[in-house]
RNA sequence: UGGGGGAUGGUCUAACGGCAAGACAGCGGACUCUGACUCCGCUUAUCGGGGUUCGAAUCCCUGUCCCCCAGCCA
């Protein structure tokens, strides 16, 4: 499925909800958001949140707001709000002039934390936290009132002022509202709306020393805001009665109407921004943008495209159900992109030496490639050939079954856009390893087609020895080996790396027309798969390329069978 | 054991009381100067049990299983 013919799809249910909400004219336009916590990198799972959000306003001609949903100064810094900003934007997405912050509504929010105060409908409990969850209860008991739960309007104005003046030691006491310590939705036994934290904000600095809960936040700054469809993932469901608790106790102008939706799971990573830091932190990973990190700058890193990601997270819908998705459908959803974007090349990750020994010495030629085979338009290249050619090591095998459609002593093969080649003789060294192909060339077949019309079922990549460069390439797999890696109870998804993740591979060639790439230029190494320069590591000095993925390989199926 | 959600092929998604459809995966085949791409064919599903109805994935009852909630995190 991709962007261009959605129009076939159904509509999800939150796009039917917001569909009938217009057509009712209960809106007449729609505004969403994308609040992201910025404690961490954006990854594959946020991906989902902003196609939806950011789709859905732009498929009605309406506004997503980005903002930082800011109220745990802790954990939070510029750093990750930059590189936010960065992510959405290298997406596809843009919020014109809605960047907001919840910490711009820092003093709105004490102001309706007042107000509630005011109604009686919030009160200073000084219970320690030890105290206040043995008062909430359990799932199955009811909890009870706090014993400061019946202060004065008074006393708790007071008091919380003195919270809001830095009177008052952090964890002494906090700002809770009156609801309910025996509702079954634990949520509603009193949440705690304000807590004491004299700790430095990235953007108010020190302004603040109480600083206001997700529950109270988080639904004000979408009314502030004229959120018209808040949608958040499945386990905010509960937080939904204490977010509709909060506006329409303070009787507010709009109410937003919360909608969850299921998160996105892929089998073999982990998508968890605590998990995630703890891979950069500790060192399993190279950062945040490690191209084998499901976040939007480590598939960047790697050479995703925003289009293929935004497909992606079309393609896996929204629904309530929650699911895993394939990690295969995310490499199909680039590979799709990349096949008919992608200039084909020739690179070799593991060459052997090969010796066309009719071939004349010191004499070249050039030969016409196709950058794309189904693309005429992309136009051809000339790659030089010569006596000495490098080719794949795994196109040789020596004892090859018949399916083997390469080079084996006395089989012939097409070296692509130039010449049928036959294999006479490999040479091994002390070790018994094969170090070089002696082979023997048709002229009569220079662009790789025979004059008597044989077939040549074999067709392999190579590169002329003398112009190939060298470069550096690196081939990722999936990071954990196991399809759940954090399903185990006793042992620590850690434990499930997988030691494979990473290989680096020198002394690989590729055309010199490489030299010339761009940062920002995808190829396909033909027979090969999908590659790109390394954005951190590549440098005049060294070449790096990063695989984004392999092509489909039926061959290795079969091989595989055995 | 309280409350809130969920259950359709191996995996996702659709069908909105009227032929269970599509994608991915898998299998088989065609094509091929990429064992790629493309194309064709095939296998595989309504959680169980009752009920309403001419007709139920859909409505009702009931059971089972899975997920979320006991942070001064979001």
């Amino acid at each position: 499925m991709n962007e261009e013919n959605k129009t076939k799809r159904p509509l999800d249910f939150i796009r039917q909800i917001i569909a009938d909400d217009l057509s009712s004219g209960k809106h007449d336009t729609i505004v969403t958001r994308f609040p992201p916590e910025p404690n961490g990198f954006l990854h594959i799972g946020h991906a989902k949140s902003i196609c939806l959000n950011f789709g859905v306003a732009r498929e009605n001609n309406a506004c997503c707001h980005l903002r930082f949903d800011d109220t745990n100064p802790g954990k939070e810094s510029s750093e990750y709000v930059e590189a936010i900003k960065n992510d959405v934007h290298w997406l596809g997405y843009d919020w014109g002039e809605h960047l907001y912050y919840a910490s711009d509504y820092f003093d709105k929010l004490h102001d309706f934390a007042v107000e509630l105060i005011k109604m009686g409908k919030a009160y200073v409990c000084h219970l320690s936290s030890e105290q206040m969850r043995e008062y909430r209860g359990t799932l199955t008991e009811t909890g009870k009132d706090s014993p400061y739960r019946n202060r004065s309007v008074e006393e708790n104005l007071e008091l919380f002022s003195q919270m809001k003046a830095g009177e008052l030691e952090e964890g002494s006491c906090a700002l809770r509202a009156k609801i309910d310590m025996n509702s079954p939705n634990i949520l509603l036994r009193d949440p705690v709306l304000y807590r004491i934290m004299k700790t430095h904000h990235h953007r108010t600095g020190d302004t603040w020393c109480i600083y206001p809960m997700y529950d109270f936040t988080h639904c004000l700054s979408d009314m502030l805001e004229g959120i018209t469809h808040s949608l958040c993932t499945l386990e905010f469901e509960n937080n939904r009665p204490l977010y509709d608790w909060v506006l329409d106790t303070l009787a507010t102008p709009c109410h937003p109407r919360q909608i969850e939706f299921a998160r996105l799971n892929i089998n073999f990573t982990v998508t968890s921004k605590r998990k995630l830091l703890q891979l950069v932190n500790e060192g399993h990973v190279s950062g945040w943008d490690d191209p084998r990190m499901l976040t939007i700058s480590g598939l960047r890193r790697r050479g995703y495209t925003p289009k293929s990601i935004r497909s992606f997270c079309e393609g896996v819908g929204i629904g309530k159900k929650e699911s895993w998705i394939d990690m295969g459908v995310l490499e199909n959803s680039i590979r799709d992109d990349l096949n008919v974007t992608a200039p084909r090349v020739f690179g070799i990750l593991d060459p052997i030496k090969v010796i066309i020994t009719n071939y004349p010495e010191n004499e070249s030629e050039m030969l016409e490639a196709q950058n794309h085979p189904q693309n005429a338009d992309m136009g051809t290249r000339l790659v030089p050939f010569s006596r000495e050619l490098f080719i794949e090591r795994s196109d040789y095998m020596e004892n090859a079954p018949k399916k083997f459609f390469r080079f084996t002593e006395g089989r012939e093969v097409r070296l692509r856009y130039a010449y049928l080649v036959t294999c006479n003789k490999a040479i091994k060294n002390s070790e018994g390893e094969v170090v070089e192909l002696h082979c023997t060339y048709d002229p009569e077949s220079r662009g790789g087609n025979a004059p008597d019309g044989r077939k040549v079922k074999g067709t392999i990549h190579w590169l002329s020895a003398a112009e190939a460069v060298t470069a550096e390439i690196r081939l990722y797999d999936r990071l954990f080996s196991v399809e759940y890696p954090d399903a185990d109870k006793e042992k620590n998804f850690k434990d499930f790396l997988n030691p494979e993740s990473l290989q680096v591979l020198s002394g690989c060639k590729v055309e010199p027309s490489l030299l010339n790439a761009n940062p920002d230029d995808r190829y396909q190494f033909e027979r090969q798969g999908y590659f790109c320069l390394d954005s951190k590591d590549n440098n005049s000095e060294k070449l790096v390329f990063n695989r984004i993925v392999t092509l489909r390989d039926s061959w290795a199926k079969l091989a595989g069978k055995g």
